[in-house]
DNA sequence: TTTAAATATGCAAATTATTTGCATATACGT
DNA sequence: ACGTATATGCAAATAATTTGCATATTTAAA
């Protein structure tokens, strides 16, 4: 799952059930290689200076991959979407107040307290995914 | 804290260091009523039936009274901004990804994992709060 | 391989959510 | 009551995302 080799990217797509174009391709391969989850306008202008792509295609394709569960969508309030590769994990950052900086924290499971949260709401069965935003102000703002 | 009366709501904003106005009286005693995260729309729609208010005006008290920490702003990857009081408590709800319904989850606390979270990572000292979100398929959808 | 239908793309224009400029009105300390 | 800082309405501007449409590409079938 490490997703690095551009065989193992066009796998994934197309067992997704989705077309192999080139565009998908460079999307997948931009989120696998970047840390933190991304905006649409850094991706963009990412894969600006490879090759030629609109922006009405990146939103485009970034639905499609997510909507067949490739990729995982946060907000952090910044009146912007961010992207990430779905991992299946839990996805936890801290999100500074002051410079919108976002964090990702590894390695750290709270999934037996959601798991809880779960069981307590029996109504939601199909729970997929679940995200933890810490919001504060980070070291270098403070 | 439970701020039902009209008197405990003047006392927070004066507190808080903010004027005394009508719309920002309606705004959190609508916020207080409201069980939910509420949309800026609700808002404003709801608003409107009782007095006469901008959505300029909505959206700058918004501002505001949430920089003065007395509300908390939610986002569920809806593309829009949600509302609630800011109990200084964890905000828990489940997100269904096919209505955008959401459901508040009271009376878990994950604060110890949460605390776990910032400790592992020093950087984050002034820690405010924290939001889980449960990403799934409601009952009703399901 | 062609071929045809389904899907993807570029480009421009449209929508949605949110913000801002500015003239006027209001809040509140003095 | 007065003066200044802040709040408001209204219209216009931005920012993020979506959509229409003509053309290009993908893919499975022939
Ligand atoms: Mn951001
Ligand atoms: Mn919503
Ligand atoms: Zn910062
Ligand atoms: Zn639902």
């Amino acid at each position: 799952m490490a997703l690095h080799t551009k065989e193992q990217l066009t796998a994934v797509i197309k067992s997704a059930g989705l077309r192999l174009t080139d565009h998908r391709l460079a999307i997948l391969a931009t989120l696998a290689r970047v840390k933190q989850p991304v905006t649409v306008y850094e991706l963009v202008d990412t894969l600006r200076k490879k090759e030629n792509i609109d922006q009405a295609t990146v939103y485009r394709n970034l639905t499609s991959l997510h909507e067949a569960g490739l990729l995982r969508r946060l907000d952090f309030n910044h009146g912007h979407a961010h992207y990430e590769l779905e991992t299946g994990e839990a996805s936890h950052q801290l999100v500074c107040n002051s410079c919108e900086t976002v964090e990702k924290i590894e390695g750290i499971s709270i999934d037996s307290a959601v798991q809880k949260m779960l069981k307590r709401s029996k109504k939601f069965k199909n729970a997929t995914t679940h995200s933890i935003e810490i919001y504060g102000v980070c070291k270098h703002c403070a």
